[in-house]
DNA sequence: AATGAATGAGCATTCATTCAT
DNA sequence: CATGAATGAATGCTCATTCAT
């Protein structure tokens, strides 16, 4: 328990400076300090300062894609993609350092994507429901990549959006997007 | 002349290095060897590495939007809007280096917004653009802060995916952004 | 018995570790893992490393005299150099590892010599014996101390020897040492 | 002139330093701060605190080799061998520093032989004369690697006790090297 | 203007030692 | 007695910056 504190104060504390400050431009001693802990507390925790930010990374990703699994299977539609996309905008707007962090982690060098095992397989049964929605006609006849893709740089551009603005809108905005795939003859 | 040869020098040597290793893993001292001049020679030109940096993103910056610039007189309508979109992207397509540079460097810690100029000016004629737009009922009643945004992430994204994949395609891509925007009733 | 048991047990690790990859490069929680211990139960035993190392070296000297002492009793003469070289050499042979252990810390920073007790006391029987042997015309009249010490200096090296080449003689190599100092008229 | 005297500089301040407290527990700020230049300096000249070792290790064998080398084309007898043996003698007593530091790094973990040149070259020459003196009937019937692996212990041994000594003799203690070894029928 | 040797604060990491359990 | 998590001083090394030439 005390055990798991500290590791979670760490990691905690690292979240909040590497956002602030950068990855790079944030020292372990400095992340020790701001956990409470002595700088040699931190590498009985994590090996490296690599290993820490690839464990931070990855648990954040993990954690972002766990309500959204659930949710996968279901047939692509209005609705359905609705509410993919508004599971995942809002749980950037309620974890918004996690997301930033993550955004960033992603395209970082320290995200050497091996040990991923959950994130490729959500993607793939994504880029499936599309590709069905394509055939269906529910969608246009784009590269179904293109399509995810512009779903995910959709919802981070507008989970920026919402944190920014604080607004309450979510419908409209999902309407942007979903109106500039939707099939029409 | 000469002078200027060396500034330049410098300024293409990090950008070279910056995109190859990351902004904080290339060091003064090898964007000197790499432009062929001595460690204090680049201190003639920045005071410090910080300076180079924010002087490389801004003058980048800045040359992205020099063609928008002119472009930007016109009326807000699909034929528009489809050639600032295409300009943006082109440029982006036909310089990678600098775009991945400037994406980086916008939302890194180096971006202390505070000399820009010029940028704030084309956003504003931008977002008066989109509000006549929106007025005469050509785009939906949204926030224009978010159709320009969605804009900006729109070109972004399609900007990595047409490198990616060195598709020729072009219109449907803008496409899914203005489906997303125009009035419908 | 079980106490001394797990003292033991360290000392046996750690030399067997020091041999290996050095003084300076085996961490005492190595030395701790090696045995079966906690960290902790190390300065049960020890009050530092430094001590440690002291013990070790100080207890594998004492070891390597025990049986000397006995024998040092008789006159100086060939034979009876011989036994005690030989004596020596074969503790040597057999214990490489306490061996080589031994010839490094003598030569080391941590042979502070202080608490020796024994060893100037076996050495002083040795000076006497070789006076002696000076006196009766049997050896060379040399420095005793040059004496004492080139045998101790014989027996290293031979040591070394017999252990790389795995040789069986003995007595041809002792009598390069003491062909060399018996008395010629 | 002037970047060589500060290279020299660390050098001997490493070597000094190395005799008094051993390599490792000697550090490289130390070795900075007894030289009279800062930290990174150091790094100028040695790519690592092991290259500097080796360096320094490397470089005194060699320089104790240089006048040994011009010796060794005579044909072995007690002058010859004298000779020598003499040679070396004396180049360890005028430099004690060098040699006990040579003789320490000789067996350690940082003596990695592989660039080293000389050194084997004369060793070869050594084994040579010393095979051809028992040929001869000059010296015993032992394996020629026992003659020169004496004769190097029994230097290094004679060295130390003339430096702790400061006696004038030389004579007489390496008659006790070359009667050990000459030939008797 | 140009050079590059020199600087020293700062960094990631290790490890002898302590102490609450 | 025994444990092992926690400590923090110390280490080897880097690099932005300076300055005598």
């Amino acid at each position: 328990m005390v055990v798991e504190d500290k590791k979670k104060k760490i990691l905690e504390s690292a979240l909040k400076l590497f956002i602030e400050k950068g990855i790079d431009n944030t020292s372990t001693s400095l992340i020790s300090k701001e956990a409470g802990v002595a700088t040699g507390t931190l590498y009985l925790y994590f090996e490296t300062k690599v290993d820490l930010i690839s464990e931070l990374g990855t648990s954040i990703q993990e954690e972002s894609l766990e309500s959204f699994l659930d949710l996968i299977e279901s047939s692509v539609g209005y609705e359905s993609l609705e509410k993919f996309w508004h599971e995942r905008v809002e749980w950037g707007v309620n974890n918004p350092d996690k997301y930033k962090f993550m955004i960033q982690f992603k395209s970082s060098p320290y995200n050497i994507k091996n040990t991923n095992v959950k994130i490729p397989d959500h993607e793939k049964k994504l880029l499936n429901l599309i590709e069905d929605g394509i055939k269906n006609k529910i969608l246009k006849d784009l590269p179904s990549k293109y399509i995810s893709g512009f779903f995910s740089a959709h919802v981070v551009f507008t989970v920026e959006y919402i944190i920014q603005t604080k607004t309450k809108e979510r419908k409209i905005f999902f309407e942007t997007f979903f109106d500039g795939i939707k099939y029409t003859n």
